[in-house]
DNA sequence: CATTAACTTGGATTGAACTCTAAAGAGCAG
DNA sequence: CTGCTCTTTAGAGTTCAATCCAAGTTAATG
C-alpha cells in the first residue's frame, strides 16, 4: 500500500496529476484509509503503468478514460477494447515513421549549416 | 507566388495558422500585393516546410521564433542554430527511444487482451 | 498533546497552440 | 457596376492537460 506522494515519486507524476487522472476515471477504485488518505495497491500501480503507456505515446485523457470504462463493463468488450488498442498502435507507429521524416529533414538541413558554420570559421581565420 | 489559401491546401496548415505563425515570427517577411494580400513565394514555402518540420518533432512555436530569429541575425549566429538543431534532434532520438519504449508495452497488453479475446470466444462457442 | 507535515475537496487558473468572429477592404466573373 | 468570394485585422474564445489555491482534515513525531 502505497501513499499518493510514494506513487508520485515512482511514476514521475505529481499528487495533483494523479488526484486528476482519477477525477477524469482514469483510474478509478483506490482504496481510501478510514480518514479518507488515497492508499493505492500494486495492482492500481500496474493499471497506472498501462494509462501512463498510453498517454505517453499520445492517446488523450478521454481516450483512455473510453478504455478504462470498458475495463469495467467486463468481459464482453473485450472485442472493443483490443480494437481500441490496435487502431492507437497503428496510429502511434504512422506517427513515428512521420516523425522520423520530418527529424530526416531536420538532420539534413542540420548537417548543411554545419558546413556552412565550417565554412565561415573557415573565412574568419583567414582574415586574420 | 501564392495565396494564402493555396499555400494552406499545399502545407495542410489552415490559412487562420499561417496567419498566426506569422504573428508569432515563425516566418516573417511574406510579401503583400499593393491590396494587402499575402503573396508567399516558394523561398517562403521552402522556409515553412522546415518550420513544420521541426513543429511536427515537437519543438514549440516559441522555440522555433527563436531559431528564426537567429536566422535573421546573420552568419553570426550559425553555431548557435547548429546547437539549436543538435539539441532538439538528440530530444527527439531520446522522445523516439520513449515511445517505442512505451509502444513495446502497449503492443504486449495488446497481445495479452488478443489471448484472452479469444479464449472468451471459444467459451461462448462452447457454450451454445 | 501540540505541532507540523501530508492529505482532502471543489473550483479557478495557466499555458500552448490554435480557432473563431466581426467588420471592413480587395479582386474577379458576368 | 453588381454581386460574390477571398482576405485583412485585432482580439476574443476554445481545448487539452495539467496546476494551483483555499480551507479544512488526518497522520506522524517530539
Amino acid at each position: 500500500m502505497y501513499t499518493i506522494q510514494e506513487v508520485s515519486k515512482k511514476t514521475g507524476l505529481t499528487a495533483h496529476t494523479l488526484r486528476y487522472y482519477e477525477k477524469e476515471g482514469l483510474l478509478s477504485g483506490v482504496e481510501r484509509t478510514q480518514g479518507g488518505f488515497r492508499q493505492y495497491t500494486d495492482e492500481d500501480l500496474e493499471r497506472l503503468s498501462l494509462i501512463c503507456c498510453l498517454k505517453n505515446t499520445g492517446m488523450s485523457i478521454q481516450e483512455i478514460a473510453r478504455f478504462v470504462q470498458l475495463t469495467h463493463e467486463g468481459d464482453h468488450t473485450l472485442k472493443e477494447r483490443v480494437e481500441l488498442l490496435r487502431e492507437h498502435r497503428e496510429r502511434v507507429l504512422e506517427r513515428m515513421e512521420e516523425m522520423q521524416k520530418h527529424l530526416d529533414k531536420v538532420t539534413w538541413k542540420l548537417n548543411f549549416f554545419s558546413e556552412k558554420l565550417r565554412a565561415y570559421e573557415e573565412g574568419k581565420a583567414e582574415k586574420k
